[in-house]
DNA sequence: TCAAATATGCAACTTTGTTGCAAAATACTT
DNA sequence: AAGTATTTTGCAACAAAGTTGCATATTTGA
């Protein structure tokens, strides 16, 4: 994977960010520095790298984080943190010390991946 | 909530699929005999009214499906059960029967809503 | 049956995401 | 260090998704 301003930039935003981030918040935060396209490819890139992760929304505002190194614990890569949304200030956070806990699925089905995001109010809000 | 054409018909796809449906399943399951916007708003009106719920997804696909008698059952609307999504056929279902797990939050952290959705190969994609 | 309330369709627009291609940047070889 | 091959970028041109205002049509209910 070639080291370009652009991915060297976007990784930066990651890591100094608390919360997952829009594709719009990314360009933003890079001072719209860089094309759309080359953002939408980048994420990618980091995705089939395991860099990043995705978060489903019901809200078309899919986020992205970074993963952290117990992703790639077993082997294969696999997130297995719960997402926290708050509701209030809209943030979404990496919930890394809380560990998706196991369901049963009817038989016939076979499981791969399981994403839980919970909603509520964070503790910030909270106060 | 005004008994009309379209809601009927909304309601009737829902009723008739065993899926969970995107804007643009619906669409097309009406024949695109509605406006687009009209089946937008729709749908926004059967959230309101407590029939129909999103499913999160990482694919700007955001499923909508029917609620069931259970969501209604401790004063407030609840929805609490898994979903699966099937990476062959693409398929998302509601698991009715699935409970959603409890997950303790850390400190600072109230909860209003859980969303769960599993993926890997369904029941028919599997045989 | 009529008036008030509500829902719909259409137009116009914004935002989001995709693709092909030439130019630029990066990596690799000598 | 220079030159070549490979990869990445930006741009343009699209396609698809989602929003809003407003006039018209449908529903409700008096
Ligand atoms: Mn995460
Ligand atoms: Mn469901
Ligand atoms: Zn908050
Ligand atoms: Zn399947």
């Amino acid at each position: 994977m070639s080291l370009t301003n652009g991915r060297k930039s976007i990784l930066d935003v990651f890591l100094s960010s608390k919360t997952a981030l829009t594709h719009q918040d990314i360009e933003s935060k890079c001072s719209n520095q860089f094309d759309r396209v080359t953002i939408y490819r980048t994420l990618q890139t980091f995705i089939d790298k395991g860099l990043i992760h995705t978060i489903p929304s019901t809200d078309s505002n899919i986020r992205y984080a970074l993963c952290n190194e117990a992703c790639l614990g077993s082997g294969h890569h696999h997130d297995n943190h719960v997402h926290f949304k708050c509701e209030r200030c809209g943030d979404t956070i990496c919930l890394d010390e809380v560990t998706v806990p196991v369901v049963k699925l009817p038989s016939g089905y076979s499981l791969r991946e399981i994403n839980m995001v919970v909603s509520g109010t964070c503790r910030s809000c909270k106060k």
